[in-house]
DNA sequence: TTCCGAATTTAACCCATGTAACCATACCAA
DNA sequence: TTGGTATGGTTACATGGGTTAAATTCGGAA
């Protein structure tokens, strides 16, 4: 199971008709009524495969192009000087990326590959230009970044102030809750690509201290997680030391 | 000179024509064309005092209008079911507060004001209409929220990733900036309303542990902050402990 | 099959930061 | 003035998580 799903990413399904896409309705545009579609569909350029570990564009450089993650996993982070890395946000199909390459020079964040990944690529240009004929497309934007702000901020929230067995539980009830809704999971495991460092990255700890704490989820029967597979033992049981509430599994 | 500054605060500085608004150009919608501003106006309801210490709105509650800060100083923050705190954001004249009321039922957050504060109120379903209206509204908040984005993401990135020093010294560094811009510094020195129990929520630490470092910071001359003021002693020492470069300070 | 490098695990030790308790000071309302 | 309530400072002690390094497992390439 592990090998298939790792095999699968060595050629990710490739983007097609907007009108079509599968992954629409967890995309930032996703209450664009399918009649506008069309307009969506002539702001794509040429659309891309990216192979794992690449970077798909660079913090400080500028970008032409903006995304739609269409198939495979990705994230977002910032470097600093002395070479730690902080991930910002894992990116997961429909997500879109680099929107901030339409009005800055520069970008704020990295984003690299997880696994390998297909893109649909916007020209910054003919996005512009599609938001300002079409202000249903801005409209849908406007709060896919108010809900990806309020995302933004239970995580700062769970980096200041809770304890590393809560924050590894969250990150992966957040990303259970997402997978669901991608119906990308089978009863309560999910194939899942990022490593424990890159855990430690997201949740400001080391990953000794992720391998650590993992050991406590799995012996307590709450979670269990393996190279590219990640099961959930117990929910009930992970919900409630995480405190994790409903409301917070919707929005993205 | 404290007393001065607190007295100040005691009756805010009352909103008036969105024409002649001094914070424009520092508020979410600074790059609309003055012509436009008659419909900005137009959404506005009757604005409000609201006296230090009191929120503004509750996380999980849902929120009839949002705000334009217009005088004082406020903050958002979520609170953990055991009563901790994350301040998400420190809100000075010209900030947007509870844009997430226009799409979703329940606030993700609360606010709270810090001083006396007065607020250009909004109505939701006026400013909703506001926008359907005048897309190029909408354009602004989208580059607005962008730009809140990579701000929250540099936050996260300290709290992930620097000591408590640095994380000091780059928020107070980034308030500087910001005051900067709306010419509310005087020379090295400017008014500070925040206690200490303000930043240790804001940056994950104990009020102890941000008095110990700030401690530090005066003894080596870099920062003294005491109740109401705080004075940068050392610009260039601050900026290169906190690795804070130029770029970090732009676009709010 | 064998080998190599990446990822994980474990252990020992240490430090940054948290906790708890208490005192001092400043402010404010009566 | 006085007492109450924030706030700030300081100390002693506890601990979560970092650091380092070594052993181990795993996957993929030859």
């Amino acid at each position: 199971m592990v090998k298939s799903a790792a095999r699968l990413r060595l050629s990710p399904v490739q983007p097609g008709l907007c009108a079509k896409c599968p992954v629409r309705k967890f995309a930032a545009y996703s209450g664009v009524p399918a009649s506008a579609l069309k307009f969506l569909q002539s702001a794509r350029s040429s659309d891309r495969i990216v192979p794992p570990r690449r970077n798909i564009f660079w913090e400080e450089k500028g970008a032409d192009e903006l995304f739609t993650l269409y198939d495979g996993w990705a994230f977002t982070f910032k470097l600093l000087a002395d070479g730690r890395r902080q991930i910002l946000e894992f990116l997961l199909p429909g997500s879109l990326i680099g929107m901030h390459a339409l009005w800055f020079k520069a970008m704020p964040h990295s984003a690299q590959t997880l696994t390998s990944v297909s893109l649909c690529v916007f020209d910054k240009e003919k996005f512009r230009d599609l938001l300002r004929r079409k202000p249903e497309y801005e409209r849908e934007l406007l709060k896919y970044m108010t809900s990806s702000l309020a995302v933004r901020d239970r995580r700062l929230s769970d980096l200041g102030r809770r304890p590393a067995k809560e924050r590894i539980a969250r990150l992966i009830l957040e990303i259970f809750g997402r997978l669901t809704a991608r119906d990308m999971v089978d009863g309560h495991s999910f194939t899942f690509y990022p490593r424990q460092q890159h855990l430690a990255d997201a949740l400001g700890l080391t990953k000794v201290h992720v391998s650590r704490t993992l050991q406590v989820l799995r012996q307590e029967g709450l979670l269990e997680l393996e190279r590219d597979t990640a099961t959930i033992l117990d929910l009930k049981g992970l919900r409630e030391l995480a405190d994790y509430t409903e409301t917070e599994a919707s929005g993205w």
